[in-house]
RNA sequence: CGGGGUGUGGCGCAGUUGGUAGCGCGCUACGUUCGGGACGUAGAGGCCGGAAGUUCGAAUCUUCUCACCCCGACCA
């Protein structure tokens, strides 16, 4: 089975290479950092854009587009933020090519940009200097808007849809009259990502707040939804963040208020990436390749004919357009594989590593004793099930399928979750089996760079509302009164 | 940016002490097959990452260079 994959229990991350090239969901481009997300792989990220999409227009919101290019002053006017993204920022220098000696091509230095531009690494800058214009009143806040863009990180090293040079997301940007309505927006945000995380991707995630090493640049508070992966890897699978108005003071966006004083605003901003591809991949797939799970998957169903002759064909053909259809009444995605180059056990391998959550095979036998055989991507099991039946089967299927690789991923979380007293205990876990470790902190940036230094694990995130408790710190013994999570991470 | 590795048909690789390139997969055609990755026959496809050098002769030796991958530091 699942010819020339590697096993993820042998090598893990070659494993997920694999099965991201091999699933046809992308491949590494002609750019350094750059990937090329297939045609497989773009449509489950347009899915997960539409329902993401939704969920922001339910509350509220309305998209609109900012541009690629940043000036470089604006960059310089928040000083963490710029502190933050300086290390990895592509920019622009020049506009204009011109005939090199050799026949080439070369930059033509006479073509020199008065002032550099960014490629953006994220747009608070841009967009905060366009808000000014925009706001005055507080008849004019709350400001909602999301767009859906890509931006540019300078990666040392990158990993397909986990961390590349340039990836795809959607970054909202909100201006808030009041600090407790900004806090608002901020927490609903990350609450629609946890929903969007658990009941589309199948994967339960924590809420969270960073701790100040790994807060946003320019944010007052971060908050995330943190997830594990098969590997006892902690991964970031999106953030919230509230930025007080250190934006707003920035860029000096002020609004008059109800008293006619002026104030400035109260910023978020919220943002999931590409990245969540590879969450999906990471959180589900096994050794047969990826699982998807039905709410995402492009081909929810993949039917597989069975036939030595034509005539067979025919007849197959007939019940298995006849579901098709029935089933595509039912808003189910469908693919018929009627492909005569591949013989049925190429097609059944073919789509387990695809990850398509159901499939059905008729053959002969079927048609005759009017059945369907049913197998599961989840659990690879196989069933019988009438024709009378199958389209009721499919449906509860489907569903049962989602349910059950949230469950699945979900104990695994619980089988990998410790709570750690002892220093030596706390190493000795993420040696031998790391996941997810709740132990007490002083509270001190200094206490986890030291912590991440020796064990490179990380605080992942602090619970919003921890279970008070007295203990001491796990590294300097020092009072503490909760818990937080640490992990080593992606 | 440090440490390691790899560049040879579309993909994965072999190529010995230098003698002018081969294997598997895939691809094309035809036939037999078809309930878990089929087989046969016949084909197509590469100036060996690039440049310079040594040599009668370089995929192979030397120097330089470029690209990519893996492990670290940094990051969503």
């Amino acid at each position: 089975m699942a010819k020339g994959l590697t096993k993820k229990e042998e090598n893990y991350s070659q494993w997920y290479n694999e099965i991201v090239i091999k699933a046809d969901l992308a491949e590494n481009s002609a750019v350094r950092g750059c990937m090329v997300i297939k045609p497989y792989g773009y449509s489950i990220w347009e899915k997960m854009q539409s329902v993401l999409d939704k969920m922001f227009k339910d509350t509220g919101h309305v998209n609109a587009y900012f541009p690629l290019f940043i000036p470089k002053s604006f960059f310089s006017k928040e000083a963490s933020h710029v502190e933050g993204f300086a290390k990895e920022c592509a920019v622009v220098t020049h506009y204009r090519l011109k005939n090199g000696k050799n026949g080439g091509i070369e930059v033509d230095e006479t073509a020199k940009l008065e002032e550099e531009l960014i490629v953006r690494p994220t747009s608070e800058t841009i967009i905060w200097n366009t808000y000014k214009n925009w706001i005055n009143s507080y008849r004019d806040l709350p400001l909602l808007i999301n767009q859906w863009a890509n931006v540019v990180r300078w990666e040392m090293r990158t990993r397909l849809f986990l961390r590349t040079a340039e990836f795809l997301w959607q970054e909202g940007h909100t201006a808030h009259a009041t600090r407790e309505e900004a806090i608002a927006e901020t927490e609903q945000m990350i609450n629609v990502y946890a929903k969007f995380a658990e009941e589309y991707l199948g994967l339960p995630v924590h809420i969270g707040t960073k701790s100040p090493n790994e807060r946003f640049a320019g944010a007052e508070e971060t908050y995330c939804i943190e997830a594990l992966m098969q590997d006892g890897k902690a991964l970031q699978a999106g953030t919230s963040h509230f930025l007080a108005q250190n934006f707003a003071k920035a860029f000096d966006v002020k609004f008059l208020n109800k008293e006619n004083k002026e104030e400035y605003v109260w910023a978020t901003s919220w943002g999931v990436s590409t990245r969540l591809m590879g969450a999906l991949v990471m959180a589900h797939s096994d050794n047969n390749g990826l699982v998807l799970p039905p709410k995402l998957a492009p081909i929810q169903v993949v039917i597989v004919p069975i036939y030595k002759s034509e005539e067979e064909f025919k007849l197959v053909s007939e019940r298995a357009e006849k579901l098709c259809n029935d089933l595509r009444e039912h808003n189910i995605s469908v693919k018929f594989d009627n492909r005569d180059s591949q013989r049925p056990g190429y097609k059944f391998a073919e789509w387990e590593l695809k990850g398509v959550p159901v499939r059905l095979a008729i053959g002969p036998k079927d048609y005759e004793n009017s059945t369907w055989e049913v197998a599961r991507r989840d659990t690879l099991e196989k069933s019988i099930v009438s024709n009378d039946e199958i389209l009721q089967h499919i449906k509860n299927l489907l569903d049962d399928i989602q349910k059950n690789i949230y469950k699945k991923a979900l104990d695994f979380r619980t089988d990998n979750t410790y709570k750690v007293d002892d220093w030596d205990e706390f190493k000795r876990i993420l040696e031998i089996s790391p996941g997810f470790i709740e132990a007490h902190w002083d509270g001190t940036p200094e206490t986890e760079e030291l912590i991440k230094n020796e064990t490179k694990a990380t605080i992942r995130f602090i619970p919003t509302n921890p279970e008070l408790e007295d203990g001491k710190c796990i590294y300097s013994g020092k009072p503490s009164k909760f818990r937080v999570i640490f992990a080593k991470s992606y």
